[in-house]
DNA sequence: GCAAATAATTCAATCGCTGAACAAATACCA
DNA sequence: TGGTATTTGTTCAGCGATTGAATTATTTGC
């Protein structure tokens, strides 16, 4: 999802305000305070003509709204700001994960207007139960949405596995899920969004993905090409490049877990020897570091590993240091491959990047033939927990700010 | 290098015609028959008129011309085919490689108009000095493609190595190359091109990268998603992802040669251990296969090795079975990774794909989790020796087709 | 030889950006 | 207190590019 605007096919007349407003509520929406119209204009390369005519359209589509003057210095009269309405579209973002439900919706601004979690195993519930206890907390969500002045204008439903571009859940291993038709099930239940053009109504994706994009339209703005790995029981990636979500030819990159770290090594679920996942998998670090194989929530694992390892046990410390060798070979080759100079440690892994971290590093230096050169970050998420649905429901409020035109020309 | 145009920043007026002139030249370029104005004006959805003024403009610009009326069926008055002009702007691809120098001169279509080689040991030779060959060289070859109608407005130059943004070669270990300032040493010889706004006039690249540009310009059309391996002294990877070349943060991104495919195995001149390298490159495989370490050039190793291969010697046999499977494994991260359903195996590899293919696809089939649903294809390159040079070439033809206003623009 | 069909051009209308002039609102200075 | 400089934002005539309908051009089929 860029956020230059790109025009498909045909540029017609029409297609010149489309664009331009695309711009300036980008540059609205990047800016880190407050720019008046005259901003706009030098920022742009626009006139001030054209982009008071612009925000007089965003203002009138509620997208922008009028802020207290920025303070400025010397002579002139002052500039009125112009920041992101605090009412209008919103994004409404879903996730089902093995243990939890996750709904919230998140403004135009990026701000996290509202949240539910609701914590049960969903291994053992169908996945039509599931979705519709999760349709349930949204529409409450909608509700609450709606009382703060929001419009939902679009969805995105986070999993943990594969989807196909028609929003089948093809395998998702840890839930136990196979070709669940998302779409045609929550197609059951009665809308809760108003449908915008340019913004479908769903979009399915994998959970990686859509933390990563959270990760990218986290305030301050990182960079913009990075890697953010989710470490949950399966080990995810999403990959971003210049600004956009990389899904592969058909939407399934990011399986870094399956990378063949000891390529004669033990042999995985997914067929393979010697996966990532066999090494710093949750799983495996659990039980590395000699813990029982409990079927002790993830979540919990993760905090009780963090507290062995504060404390300064070895046997922790010693799963957490081989887990992050074997991480840090993965994460080389991506390196390698990719040349980015990010790597974001999300979901159970920014707990415990601490003690990971530095093993990643080691790795990396060691191995990347450009890390002498320049260096490479290893940092962990700032998003907490539920990035996924964070960064799904975001995912739909940028699409606005990169399409606005969609909205505007809806029905008021 | 994408064929949507994709403006920066303020759309003006003028960027609507700019715009729309790289959308129909665009489409011309991509047309398998030269498309008559209709057809333009139905692809494009464009209207007539506008597409007859468009193309009134590439025509005087020199940019496409009437062609012969494709064959009809049915009534009506015939159409005039339009084609990219076979004289006007031309690219420059230029080659610094081991044991070669390579110009050569590609016009708007993707011909190659223009070829030498000059077979050499490039290592003892001073840099300075070898591109002081390559200009003498290029300065025939501009000459040539002045006789045939053809205006060089841009140079690309190929490397084995590592070549930062300002196109300086920070290393080309092979070449021997440290921190060669190509730029600098290029400007005290007469300009060969004539600068078009939004050309560059000289761009320094990857041997992979440019050898990848090749391909995915190449007739006919291959997917515009793929992962082109260059498999040399060293071995690298351009990876080109929705038809557009993805160079990393840095510009070093395909470095696959140092992916671990043995983490604790032999130590590698980077730095690291077991890299894919030690087990698939040149020296390796000429070695395992019994040959001496002998100080035949290249080509000649490989092609010495192919004729073994056929013949059925089960050293060379055995020699390609191991360095294939060594490569499936780093192919099977990758494609893990991003989720590519091709990969071209070009350079030296090329000539060798046919043994080198079986190990890379079980690896593939036996570690790629998706691989089940949806086919990998693993095939040689189309492109013969020297693709890095057509290319680079192709890569400045191609930048007239997305972005023609520059060349219009100048003073004919 | 004429009607039907398809291709390409012409032209008034319209849309949106530009540039310059103008109005608004403040700081600074005497 | 009043005037000037300065900056912001708006208004408006002008213009470039696309549109859509009408027109011209050229061929096939009957």
């Amino acid at each position: 999802m860029s956020l230059t605007p790109a025009p498909a096919g045909a540029v017609r007349q029409g297609s010149l305000r489309e664009l331009n407003l695309a711009l300036v509520l980008g540059r609205i929406a990047a800016a880190d305070r407050p720019p008046s119209r005259a901003d706009l204009a030098t920022a742009t390369g626009l006139t001030r003509a054209t982009v008071s005519a612009v925000v007089e359209d965003l203002l009138a589509g509620r997208l922008v709204s009028e802020s207290d003057p920025a303070p400025r210095s010397g002579a002139g009269r002052p500039a009125r700001g112009l920041v992101l309405a605090d009412q209008g579209p919103a994004g409404l973002g879903l996730e089902v994960n093995v243990d939890y439900l996750a709904v919230c919706v998140v403004d135009l601004a990026g701000q996290v207007r509202h949240r539910t979690v609701h914590r049960a195993d969903l291994r053992p519930v169908a996945p039509a139960d599931a979705l519709a206890r999760l349709v349930e907390m949204a529409g409450a969500a909608r509700d609450d949405a709606a009382r703060h002045g929001l419009t939902l204008v679009g969805a995105a439903l986070a999993v943990p596995g594969l989807v196909d571009d028609a929003g089948v859940v093809r395998l998702a291993p840890n839930l136990g899920w196979r070709d669940v038709p998302v779409p045609a099930l929550l197609a059951e239940h009665p809308p809760l969004i108003e449908q915008v053009p340019g913004v479908p109504a769903l979009t399915v994706d994998n959970e990686a993905n859509l933390a990563a994009l959270g990760e990218l339209h986290s305030r301050p703005p990182g960079p913009s090409s990075f890697l953010h790995i989710s470490g949950e029981v399966g080990i995810g990636a999403g990959i971003v490049l210049d600004g956009a979500l990389f899904r592969g030819v058909r939407g399934w990159s990011g399986e870094i877990g399956h990378l063949p770290v000891h390529p004669e090594g033990q042999p995985c679920r997914c067929g393979g020897q010697g996966c990532l996942e066999q090494y710093a998998g949750q799983e495996a670090i659990v039980s590395a570091a000699g813990l029982a194989r409990a079927e002790l929530p993830a979540d919990t694992a993760t905090a009780r590993l963090a507290e062995l390892a504060e404390a300064g046990d070895a046997n922790a410390l010693r799963a957490l240091h081989d887990a992050g060798t074997a991480l840090g070979v993965a994460v080389a080759s991506v390196v390698n491959l990719l040349d980015l100079d990010t790597v974001v440690l999300g979901g159970g892994y920014a707990a415990l990047a601490p003690w990971l971290c530095p093993p990643v590093l080691a790795e990396i230096s060691a191995r990347v033939l450009t890390a002498a050169w320049s260096p490479v970050t290893v940092r962990p998420s700032t998003l907490g927990a539920e990035a996924a649905a964070v960064g799904a429901a975001g995912s739909v409020a940028r699409r606005i700010i990169a399409q606005p035109a969609g909205w505007l020309a809806r029905a008021d």
